[in-house]
DNA sequence: CAAACGATTTTCT
DNA sequence: GAAAATCGTTTGG
């Protein structure tokens, strides 16, 4: 069933990118269906942490979903090319977020396979989070979009996957972060081969 | 108004 | 392993 509210509200940031792992993740775009299993997330603790974009309570166009309530969409434009989706958690002025990764694929592979202009079906589909937006259609139009009663992106509760054990590690491209790049608050499904390259 | 840069990916050597 | 691709956002003059 979709994720409620109550899930996006959650105080413990951490807790839901944790809890993420194993959902399915699932776009209606352009008429598409397509769907996957997050297997790697990464968290974005507000203002206390210098990789988050409200650090220091900074609030701009770019980044003002953050200070949104949990349950929606933060996307924006990385490097000029790359679309990256966050989850908005927390509540309203309280600007945490959970920066999905990667995905294994589920359903409407030959879709993903078509938007991202690849011949085959391979472990990178879904890989890194500007890879991962591709795949699943989502662009920067799809800011502030509603994830908890979406008719476009939303996440489902699931136990399709078979038990996992989560694997902690420092976040991806933060060096610029200082001490709080060392923070351990990047989760993947332990095993799993469908998570992006570690740096 | 100009300049620098980035929560990345792909390609080339 | 190194570097290019590529542009909206942010910062400084």
């Amino acid at each position: 069933m979709m994720l409620p509210l109550s899930f996006y509200t959650q105080d413990d940031v951490l807790n839901v990118a944790k809890s993420l792992l194993g959902y399915k993740l699932c776009s209606l775009i352009d008429g598409q269906y397509t769907s996957g299993y997050i297997v790697e997330t990464e968290a974005y603790a507000g203002v206390d942490d210098m990789a988050s974009h409200a650090y220091g309570s900074r609030r701009t166009t770019r980044n003002e979903a953050m200070y949104a309530h949990g349950g929606i969409a933060y996307v924006y434009l990385c490097y000029g090319i790359h679309h990256l989706f966050n989850v908005v958690t927390n509540v309203e002025n309280t600007p945490h977020a959970v920066l999905v990764r990667a995905l294994q694929p589920a359903e409407g592979i030959d879709i993903q396979l078509a938007r991202r202009k690849k011949q085959k079906y391979d472990h990178t589909l879904c890989a890194g989070p500007g890879s991962m937006s591709q795949a699943m259609g989502i662009t920067k139009a799809y800011n502030f979009e509603n994830l908890y009663n979406g008719n476009n992106i939303w996440i489902e509760q699931c136990y399709d996957l078979q038990p996992f054990d989560i694997l902690c590690s420092p976040r991806v491209g933060v060096g610029y972060a200082g001490i709080d790049a060392l923070l351990p608050y990047r989760y993947r499904i332990s095993g799993n081969k469908y998570c992006s390259s570690a740096k």
